[in-house]
DNA sequence: TTGAAAGCGATACCAT
DNA sequence: ATGGTATCGCTTTCAA
C-alpha cells in the first residue's frame, strides 16, 4: 500500500480540482465537456488509477460486499455453493469474500469479527456447530444480517438449507425397506453438535418398529475425510453382530469404507450396503456407484441469494427470519441391496 | 453499514474524548489510569465495539490483508493450498481473502482489481492461463508483490510451484520404461496455454527415442473433471491404433477414464494402465489406486508464504522476481503395469 | 493524563 | 462547468 495513485495526482497533472477529476472519473457528471472528460480519462489510465475502495466506502458507508465462510475448504458442497453464490452475487453488483475457519470455532468467531470490522453487509455462513450459535444469534438480533447454510430450523436466524433430517429419514427408510435391520451409522455431524442425521436415522427406526442399536452408532475420529471413513471402520465392524448395511454422513466417509471392504473382502453390496450423503461428483464414478442422497447446491445457492439481498435492501430493520429448507432426493445407485438372507 | 457503534459513542457514553478512547481501546496507552481504562473498555464491550477496519487502513496505510486469486474451486489441490496459505498467513499477523474465478480471465482480472482496489497489500493467483500473464507482469513491474502459484518460470514474476514438466516426464519415463511406445495423453491444461505437461510428456518421448502420435493427444472439452474424461474416452479409444496407457493431466480426469473402462469392459491396469496427476485423496481409495504424481502443497505453502513476507516487507522496491520449483515425486500405485504381450 | 486538530482518499453539497 | 468545504471513522502529532 505505497505508491498508489489518488485522484489528488490526476488533479495535479490535469491542472483540474479534484472533486472534477472525481466526478469524471465516475461518469456521475452532469455536463462536463467532452474536453475536460478526455484529458482526465486519458490521464487516470496513463497513471493506471485505481479507486481506493477503502475511502470510497467509508463515505458512502456501503462496500457493495458479503462475506462467506466456509468450515472446510476442502467440502466439495460447500465450495461448489460458495462459487455459485459469488457468481449470482456479482450479478447483483456485490463482491464476495471467502474465510475458511478449519472448523474451529474460535477462527470462525475471528472471521466473523474481521468481515464486520471490514464492514460487509451481509454475512453467510456454513457454520462449525449446527448448536452452539449464540454469537450468530446475537448478531442478527442487533440488526446484522446473517444466514446460514446449514442446521436445523430454529428461528432465530434466516436458514436455507437441505433438510438433513428428511434426507437421513429417506436414506434410511431405503434400507430398511430393502430389509436391513442392522444398520451402523457414521456419524460426523454428531462431533460438531449436528444432531439432524442423526433424528432422521432414529425416526425411520421407529417408523419401521426397528429398534436402534446404538454400539452401530459410530463417530470418526477425524472428520469426514476418506482417511476418516476407512479408519473407523474397524471400530463399525468390532460389533458382535456385524451390520448388513452402513449410512456415512458424508460421501467421502463413504468412499473411505468401500476401500476397507474391498482391502478386508467384504463384498459390496451383496455382503454390505454402503451408502453415503451429498451425492459428490466421484460418488457416480466409483467403482460401485453410491446410492446417497442430493445436495442441490443449485437451489440452495438461488434462495440463499434473493433472501440476502432483501435482507440487504430492508435498511435497519430485518424482517423476522426465515426458514429455507429444500428436500434432498434419494439417489439410489448400486451400492446397497436387500441383506444376505439370515445364517 | 448502519447503525455501527463508533469510537464517537463510546467518547459520548464515557465522557472522555475520542482520543482518550481510541488510546486505551488498542493498548496503544503509555499511561493511562486503570479507572479510566476500565470505564472505557466496559463501555466499549456493552455497546459491542468493533473498530472499523476501513477507516483504520485509510489512515495507518496498511491492511494487513493479502489476496488469494483461484481458478477454480472445486479443485481440492487449490483449496488446499488456500487453506494452509491462509493459515501460516494468519501466523504472521495477517487476513486472508478469498476470489474465485471460474477459469474466466475477465472475471480473474476483474478479482485483481477488486482486491487492490481494497488494498490488499499483496496477491496469491493461481492463473487462469499460464500464458496470457501480461496484466501480471505489468502490476508485478508497476511494484506491486504479485506471486503465482503455478505457471514455467518466466523470471517476471515470482513464481512457487510444483515443476509441471518434470512431474511429466518422470510420469511419461515410468509409462515408456514399462514398456509402453502407444501412451494417449488427456491434456486439460492445453487449453488454458498451460504446456508444462505436454513438454515433459514429449521431453521423454525423446529420451526414450519414441515418436509422439500427436493422435493420441487428447484435449477435454470440459475441464478437469470426472465427467469430462469420461467423455474424453470415446475420442481416446477412437484410434485406429489404440493406447495401451493413458496419462490424464490429473487425477479426477482420471477417475472418469476408470468409469469408462468398467463401462466398457476394459481392464485396468491388464488392459489399459492409467495414470494421473496430483495425487488427490481419494486416488489411494479407488479400487484401482491410481499412479500418478504427488502435488506438494505444504512446502508450496510455505516457501509462498515465507516469499510473500519478504516482498511485502520490502517496502517500495521488490527484489528481482524468484522462482522456486518443487519437484513433486512419482507416486506408484497399482493403475499402470506392462503393456500386455502384442497380438 | 487527556484533548484538539490535522489528515488518510473519496464523495456530496453548495457556491461560483 | 468547476471548485471549496465538510464529512466518513480512525490515528497521529502536538499541546495543555
Amino acid at each position: 500500500m505505497s505508491h498508489r495513485v489518488r485522484l489528488k495526482d490526476i488533479a495535479a497533472k490535469t491542472g483540474f480540482s479534484i472533486n472534477t477529476v472525481s466526478v469524471v472519473l465516475r461518469g456521475s457528471s452532469p455536463k462536463i465537456p467532452e474536453a475536460t472528460r478526455r484529458i482526465i480519462e486519458t490521464a487516470a489510465r496513463e497513471l493506471d488509477y485505481l479507486p481506493n475502495a477503502l475511502a470510497r466506502s467509508l463515505v458512502s458507508q456501503r462496500t457493495r460486499t458479503v462475506g462467506i465462510i466456509l468450515s472446510n475448504l476442502l467440502n466439495p458442497i460447500l465450495t461448489l455453493c460458495a462459487q455459485l453464490i459469488e457468481q449470482q452475487l456479482a450479478e447483483h453488483g456485490y463482491d464476495t469474500v471467502i474465510a475458511a475457519t478449519g472448523n474451529d470455532l474460535v477462527r470462525e468467531q475471528k472471521a466473523l469479527d474481521t468481515l464486520r470490522a471490514r464492514q460487509v453487509e451481509a454475512i453467510l455462513i456454513y457454520p462449525t456447530s449446527h448448536t452452539r450459535l449464540d454469537h450468530l444469534v446475537a448478531l442478527r438480533r442487533s440488526g446484522y444480517p446473517v444466514m446460514l447454510l446449514t442446521g436445523a430450523p430454529a428461528g432465530e436466524i434466516d436458514l436455507v438449507s437441505i433438510d438433513n433430517r428428511s434426507g437421513s429419514y429417506k436414506l434410511t427408510g431405503h434400507l430398511l425397506g430393502l430389509g436391513h435391520r442392522r444398520i451402523a451409522f457414521l456419524d460426523a455431524g454428531q462431533a460438531h453438535g449436528n444432531l439432524e442425521k442423526f433424528d432422521g436415522y432414529r425416526a425411520a427406526h421407529e417408523a419401521f418398529g426397528v429398534a436402534v442399536d446404538t454400539s452401530l452408532v459410530v463417530v470418526p475420529e477425524a472428520g469426514t475425510s476418506a482417511p476418516s471413513g476407512y479408519r473407523s471402520m474397524t471400530r463399525v465392524m468390532a460389533a458382535a453382530a456385524r451390520p448388513t448395511a452402513i449410512l456415512a454422513s458424508a460421501d467421502s466417509l463413504a468412499i473411505g469404507i468401500l476401500r476397507w471392504c474391498r482391502e478386508n473382502g467384504v463384498e459390496v453390496p451383496g455382503e454390505l450396503s454402503v451408502a453415503g450423503f451429498d451425492d459428490i461428483e466421484i460418488s457416480a464414478f466409483l467403482d460401485v456407484p453410491l446410492t446417497t442422497v442430493s445436495y442441490p447446491s443449485h437451489p440452495i445457492s438461488e434462495k440463499a441469494v434473493a433472501r440476502l439481498m432483501t435482507l440487504i435492501e430492508s435498511a435497519g430493520d430485518l424482517p423476522p427470519p426465515e426458514t429455507v429448507t429444500i428436500d434432498p432426493e434419494l439417489v439410489v445407485r448400486s451400492s446397497c441391496r436387500p441383506p444376505a438372507r439370515r445364517r
